[in-house]
DNA sequence: GTCCAGGGCCTAC
DNA sequence: GTAGGCCATGGA
């Protein structure tokens, strides 16, 4: 049997190997919500890319947006998958801005935050995890981001083998970590940046810090045959 | 050639 | 409420 561990000494051994991680990976707050709507469903290379084509076209922020089509954006941000329809959810939410907040995000997230939380879940394209990750990183609120990479770690850690949806994985972490802002940005930041290299479901487990607790990687020791 | 990435929407049961 | 199809590039 695996050793058991609590949620905040999965997230202290992921930052004494790892270092803090300092995310999201983006320049601005406008540039994090671009990325937060291109990385859905892909990795994050592809975005740096789609990025780079963005600014090339002189597009650089919210309101930069605004100004293009979305016949123009969807092939600058082709290497993102979905192409199409990302281009309509970053004008859908460069609308939002105009009409609500005339493009100032200080006065968005000045709102009340369970307020603008159901408002920009409103928007379509923009889920759970895409208006959590905007809310936490390009407006520093409680919000804990929940993606496939917490979902895979966490089960594969053992703490639930229950099935459970987006917002009752928000609850069963945020009712065993402190509310801190810092250790919110900083934990997700952690398991992205393990998961991404490392536990997928080839995992390379030999550079991982949570082996001797990964129930994936005890079962298909014992059965290696179970492993692919 | 195959597999699959830091989702979300729509439709059908 | 949830399972399954759809969107449709690029790197390993």
């Amino acid at each position: 049997m695996p050793k058991t561990l609590s949620l905040p000494q999965v997230y202290s051994i992921l930052r004494n190997h790892q270092g803090p991680q300092h995310w999201w990976p983006g320049e601005t707050p406008d540039e994090i919500i671009i990325g937060a709507i291109l990385t859905q469903n892909v990795a994050w290379k592809n975005v740096v890319k789609a990025l780079d084509n963005l600014h090339s076209a002189g597009i650089y922020t919210l309101k930069d947006l605004d100004a293009f089509q979305v016949e123009a954006i969807a092939p600058l941000i082709r290497p993102t998958l979905y192409y199409n329809q990302k281009a309509m959810k970053l004008k859908t939410f460069t609308n939002f801005l105009r009409e609500r907040y005339q493009f100032n995000l200080h006065r968005m997230f000045s709102e009340e935050l369970q307020t603008l939380r159901s408002e920009m879940l409103k928007l379509k394209g923009l889920g759970p995890e895409t208006v959590d990750s905007i809310l936490l990183y390009a407006g520093s609120k409680p919000v804990f981001v929940i993606d496939a990479y917490t979902i895979r770690l966490l089960t594969r850690l053992g703490f639930t083998d229950k099935k459970m949806n987006y917002s009752q994985w928000q609850k069963f972490i945020t009712e065993r970590i402190p509310q801190d802002i810092a250790l919110y940005n900083d934990f997700h930041a952690q398991i992205v940046c393990l998961c991404k290299d490392i536990c997928r479901n080839k995992p390379r487990c030999e550079n991982c810090p949570l082996t001797s607790y990964c129930t994936y990687y005890l079962k298909n020791k014992e059965n290696p045959v179970a492993s692919s």
